[in-house]
DNA sequence: AAAAACATTAAATTTTTTCTTAACATAATT
DNA sequence: AATTATGTTAAGAAAAAATTTAATGTTTTT
């Protein structure tokens, strides 16, 4: 046959796919990864599966790198293990679904971020509700305890909005409201 | 009047900031800004405005570097420069409104992240359907590259979904859904 | 217009992070 | 059970990022 127009079509394809690996290795800072496990991701999003000396390979870089790349994407849950059997490898694969991908790693960090304040939150206001109540201290004191007891009090409207937001998110309630395919005008 | 009380409040007062200021501070990274901006913002948002010698002085550090992690934080709007009359110095304010931080960063953040691949794709899939659509190609290859393309294709529904997410925040249609204070059970 | 007060840029240093090589641990095969 | 293939941890090296001091630029005041 054509090796000829082959061999171009290959090189044209490497390069259609090298633009979109681009692309999302770049914008994959917003998950707070490594250039390299960036890169690594949108590598797999390719191939069906790749094992770690596949990767070492198509990135030219060592395996504890791979090692460790691999095991970051699995904790924002954008790479999942593969049991293949036959081969004594371990392979992954790529979630490709990138809304799965947006859930499992806005839920989590916004979890963090919503216990992590609420709780800093709640042992203060007791702190604060102490001062602003005690008679014995002064009025620029207290008063200045009340101010900012209603600052962090009133920032609990937004995490407690952040937690609803995170559960619609989980239960896909939000697709309801916005629908992954948008009705037709 | 009674100092010793006062001096009580104030330390207790402070360590109940200093919780506030370490949560925020520790969950800030989400938001991609180093610990010390992370920490400067958490500062300000319990003052109504700081000049760079004041923040320079609260988190014993260098006046470059307030600079530049202000300016990260005015990039990202979570800090305004306010015009002060009578001094010279500029001062900065925190944006006190969580609402309006998550908004502006997450809009600039997947705006960023949709057009860049969105972008991407386009100009892929036109190499792709090139190479699909050549009958001098092999079969093999020219499979591969239609798959490909559907991949890249279905993605799209992705970003455009986050496009929407982006506007209906933006709009703050999103509110409709999702109210800021829940309605009552 | 000169001097002073401030902010920013530049260069150099320190610290942190990432990556690699080498050692180790684990599990599978013979 | 010994050997081999594989993955991970540890330690050291390289690269990147953050921070500081020093220099420069810019604006305001006198």
């Amino acid at each position: 046959m054509n090796e000829s127009k082959d061999e171009h079509a290959i090189e044209k394809m490497e390069n259609a796919k090298n633009q979109v690996i681009s692309a999302i290795s770049e914008t994959m800072d917003l998950y707070g990864v490594t250039p390299s496990a960036g890169n690594l991701y949108a590598t797999m999003y390719f191939k069906d599966q790749m094992n770690l000396d596949e990767m070492r390979e198509e990135l030219s870089m060592s395996k504890p790198s791979m090692s460790t790349s691999v095991r970051k994407l699995q904790e924002i849950d954008m790479v999942k293990k593969t049991f293949q059997r036959g081969s004594r490898k371990h392979t992954y694969v790529a979630e490709k679904d990138f809304f799965h991908s947006f859930m499992s790693f806005y839920c989590q960090m916004w979890d963090r971020e919503v216990k992590m304040n609420m709780e800093a939150i709640k042992h203060a206001e007791v702190e604060l509700v102490e001062i602003f109540e005690d008679d014995t201290v002064s009025n620029e004191i207290r008063d200045e305890a009340k101010a900012h007891y209603e600052m962090i009090e009133n920032s609990k409207v937004y995490y407690r909005w952040l937690e609803r937001l995170t559960a619609s998110i989980r239960s896909e309630e939000i697709f309801e409201f916005l629908p992954k395919n948008p009705p037709e005008e």
